[in-house]
DNA sequence: ACCATTATTTAACTTTTGGTCAATAGGTCC
DNA sequence: GGACCTATTGACCAAAAGTTAAATAATGGT
């Protein structure tokens, strides 16, 4: 029934490909390519979410979709590969290091802390496609919940009750937990009115604003756990 | 190639139709049957998201996927009036009617008005759809944050600043707004949480435990506002 | 300059999926 | 119990979307 093959209609070979360098590329090498695609593919599924129409998805490259599976063996694989470069390749151990520091305050380490993390986490791609994947399967979410409840939550309650002068060798309590997730929540739903709802952050204004609500966050809840857990 | 249609192969008529009553009625009045459709629908689209298969809700019904259009013309207007029924109805004008009670604290009204939005907002539906919503187009999320922008924050704003004796006249500042967001944030990410990252919420173990919480943030809240904005 | 390699396209297939329409059958009213 | 109404189904369509296989054409080595 379909004659005539669905091609990208537009400028065929040659435009300004987007971030490459090489204008009139027509062949790539197989690294170069595959890392263009994927480079593609992160910003384009966590615009559409993961049934974004791979058609679609090498549209925007110029090329025709099948070509895709020259570089990955289906659809999935190529979701997976998204997946990982996202997430893995983002989580910093130096975070855990920060909070160990021994010459930093807990109020400094916890400041360090969530400046760098929202600088890393609240990106475009970051909370989208972590979103999406909480909303299907849990695949990639789970995994990032795992880290963050075993890596760092421990850590930032330790350097809380050092604030408050308790002793920081107990199991953190659920109310502990709780209490530290509303900064947290908090802090990532920066990233929701952001790159989910579409707000413009109040923090516009002015250039160092956000670093300004971290830090004010960040005082109040250690503030607050003083009083909380006295 | 498809001679034999698909059917919902399973049981075919009268299993107890999970909610519905009457177990073996085959053939529904029209607005009983337009209802359940829907009741169903928001369970199935909250679930699967907007692009779930009408011939996957209908399975759930025992019902063939062509009975759809005769209550709804196309499935965008079945969508549309989930929309409705999720967003519009849940809506509760005594919100502002509580934070403009004059016999009440501020703090008892804060503590009042998110004990209640959250059991009526942090629903599976609601949060999930209104995701769902927010990541491709934003007619719903919009429409609700414009409702929370003009109704509810002037009027937290004001009562966190009677709190603090100080004069409410004035427009609220963005750094006030955004320090309320913080709190509003931290509640909303505990129904992300619950229903996009399937986590056990930590309040699971004493009944009572959900509410401390929010009186917990609650109370910081207005604590860190008035040393804050001192 | 030729050949082997492989990146890329063309064409086609299949399944999925929203939607249409004529036919069927449950329920009610006389 | 027949007639009418309409809820419900069955068969089908067309476009969308993942996947495959063969053909084409750059590229690099000799």
């Amino acid at each position: 029934m379909r004659l005539i093959e669905d091609r990208d209609s537009s400028l065929d070979t040659a435009e300004i490909s987007a971030g490459s360098i090489t204008p009139t590329k027509r062949r790539m090498n197989t690294a170069e390519r595959k890392r263009q695609i994927l480079d593609r593919a992160i910003q384009f599924f966590a615009q559409q979410g993961m049934d974004g129409q791979l058609r679609n998805l090498t549209k925007e490259l110029g090329v025709t979709h099948t070509l895709l599976y020259h570089y990955f063996p289906t659809k999935d694989a190529l979701i997976q590969e998204v997946y990982k470069e996202v997430f893995e390749s983002r989580w910093k151990p130096e975070w855990e290091q920060l909070l160990d520091d021994q010459a930093l305050s807990p109020e400094e380490k916890l400041n360090a802390f969530y400046l760098d993390y929202t600088n890393t986490v609240l990106t475009y791609e970051f909370v989208r496609i972590l979103i999406f994947s909480g909303l299907s399967d849990h695949s990639i979410s789970d995994r990032f919940f795992e880290l963050l409840r075993s890596r760092l939550l421990p850590r930032l309650i330790r350097e809380t009750r050092k604030y408050c002068n308790r002793p920081t060798t107990s199991k953190p309590t659920q109310r502990e937990l709780e209490f530290l997730m509303g900064l947290h929540g908090g802090i990532f739903y920066i990233g929701m009115r952001r790159w989910i709802y579409g707000q413009a952050i109040y923090a516009a204004e002015s250039p160092n604003t956000e670093q300004e609500i971290i830090r004010d966050r960040v005082q109040c809840y250690l503030q607050s756990a003083k009083s909380l857990f006295a």
